[in-house]
DNA sequence: GTCTATATAACGATAGAC
DNA sequence: GTCTATCGTTATATAGAC
């Protein structure tokens, strides 16, 4: 007996499915008969509730995104220092990993690939935004003296990108370390290293 | 005219094409057709030289981990300090994917999704050796006191690993900063953070 | 070593009954 | 909202000629 998702209609109840096999095997490795079989019906009937299995992973994707930007917006509009800030996105990220893993997982791991067609353009865009809100954060902090002004701004960022991000590939809720525990060790490496 | 892989056999020659798809495009993405394609001959040509797409990417990837690992044996064996050998296996993972950047990013990307077969079970064995190997390096360097003692171990471990293999993603041969500047940008920050 | 031709299976998707 | 039934396509892989 394994928790299954909760959702308040039939049809966040199969996105919630699919999102789970897509992140778990691959959004190409998961056949439209895999994602029905979970339900509980057959492949045909999910035509009913989507167009395709392009049209599923987009709706997942795209609420996600529009929910975790909103945030990065508020922390952006705050008035905390810009070394605060960081620290705000960086808390904010582990929180949509513990909070949507799925979500953060399908992007992480197909992104490159379905951002070839049109209609995931948009994935891109969020990149863009995305590298948009740590370079302008990263480049306050270093005029502001906070951060050392010897690294490679781009290299930095990409550094804190990705350490954030691919720990979905390990992370479970309800490990011993909480995502709150997890911010704050990845913050204290990132800010002062791990040298005695 | 693009580069094409420099092979001493044909066999070695589809191998090295196949891995340059597979690293781009996903091995389940990437059809036996592309293969032939992208080797000017057709689909069924192949089974003359492999008995299927699975032993392609079989072959790529147990060829490169033996590689990989000898490399790792000869620093863990020598006479240098915990730190500095820590700082040789970083070097030497982002040599790796400097010079076979299409084998790293398909243990990156399929090893989770393959680790499920039987054959490709060394996999896990493999993984659980690099375990092993950045754990010892990590628990001498907080004995010796040159790592501070107040951070989780098996955190440590999975922020080292993920950043170093990460990189992946994003870096290419011929770019501004070479492999070398980036162990080196990386180990500043991981060893001393970048507060200033 | 490659080609022609094809077997076989799995895939995404559709039409209409219930 | 789901089922039955199936279409059309694409995939891996095979057999034998050249």
């Amino acid at each position: 007996m394994t928790a299954q998702p909760v959702a308040s209609s039939r049809r966040d109840e199969l996105l919630a499915i699919a999102a789970e096999l897509f992140a778990t095997k691959g959004f190409k490795n998961t056949t439209v008969r895999d994602i029905a079989d979970s339900a509980g019906i057959l492949s045909g009937s999910l035509y009913h509730h989507f167009d395709s299995k392009e049209s599923m992973v987009d709706e997942i994707l795209s609420t996600f995104q529009d929910e975790l930007f909103g945030k990065y917006s508020e922390i952006l509009a705050g008035s905390a220092d810009p070394r605060a800030k960081l620290e705000a996105v960086v808390r904010v990220s582990f929180e949509a990993i513990d909070q949507h893993r799925n979500e953060v997982a399908i992007f992480q791991n197909e992104a490159d690939y379905l951002g070839t067609f049109d209609r995931f353009a948009y994935l891109a865009d969020r990149n863009q935004q995305s590298r948009d809100v740590w370079m302008t954060l990263l480049n306050e902090g270093v005029s502001s003296g906070a951060l050392r002004k010897d690294l490679d701004i781009e290299l930095v960022y990409r550094f804190i990108r990705d350490t954030v991000w691919v720990a979905v590939r390990w992370y479970r809720p309800g490990a011993k370390l909480s995502h709150h525990d997890i911010a704050d060790q990845y913050l204290t490496i990132l800010l002062d290293g791990i040298t005695s």
